[in-house]
DNA sequence: AGGTCGCGTGGGAAAATGTGGGAGATTGTG
DNA sequence: CACAATCTCCCACATTTTCCCACGCGACCT
């Protein structure tokens, strides 16, 4: 699993560096979508179809979940290392998530996110002010 | 499955452009009908003609079903590929999805979708402010 | 301390794409 | 049957995107 957090920049044409710890995870292809909090998900490619096949079973007569999938679906782009261990970000996704200047890549079960680092940053102290059920905390560190 | 946004225009003659990425998805020819909220569904034909056996096997007697045939089947118009990997759209279709000026080409589970780009926002935002249910994203990110 | 390797960043060339227009085929009409 | 309007198909160009190369910085090893 990937896990750490890396700070770079996105240049003018759209372009973010995959932390080379992260690249095998993501060798075979990805499929950058739309996440939760304002950052994207980028999932490997392997996990995507999976994905897929959970989007496409989804009743088409609700329209919760056809909006639902309409969400994932359209904000949903492939994408592929280049020699220097970039991926190209669509418009759409980089207007979703704020990416400009300073952005952060950072590691999560089963996906990567990209995060605007000011918001990445306001998200770790808005969590260290209301910690996680103690509960929680408890099955983690025993 | 095609996936993903895309942002054209529909020309003078009611042209619009499938984006490379979905050609292979369409190559064969398609079917383009009136869709759910005001959009147009383009079928692959192999898709369609699952479709057309289906809508055959409507009751007659159901007015229900009657007019959802119809729906489907009056608006209903072969497309192919032009050699630029556009389509031609017949008036009445352009009209009922208000198809003028700036157009998006979503993906979507065995289809396309073809929108109104102010209409598409629109949806995409009444999507974001009422958060999906939590047993469809448990499904996604596991 | 010098050299080597890996990495982040920017730029340039080649290929692909978006858009407009024109000629031939086809359809509807008088 | 003839004409006109429409539609379809194809060509051409400008822009964008993609791919790859090269530079400079820093860390690590020798």
């Amino acid at each position: 699993m990937p896990f750490g957090e890396f700070q770079y920049s996105v240049d003018d044409k759209g372009r973010v560096i995959i932390p080379p710890a992260f690249r095998d995870f993501v060798e075979d292809g990805m499929v950058v979508t739309r996440g939760m909090d304002s950052c994207l998900f980028v999932f490997p490619m392997r996990s995507w179809q999976q994905i897929e096949e959970s989007l496409t079973a989804l009743p088409l007569t609700d329209t919760g979940s056809r909006n639902f999938v309409r969400f994932f679906y359209s904000g949903a782009a492939k994408a592929k290392l280049d020699s220097t261990g970039r991926i190209g970000l669509p418009p759409t996704l980089r207007k979703f998530a704020n990416l400009e200047g300073n952005v952060m890549v950072v590691g999560a079960p089963n996906r990567l996110e990209i995060w605007n680092e000011d918001q990445w940053l306001a998200n770790l102290d808005a969590v260290q002010e209301s910690p996680p059920a103690p509960e929680l905390l408890r099955e983690l560190v025993g």
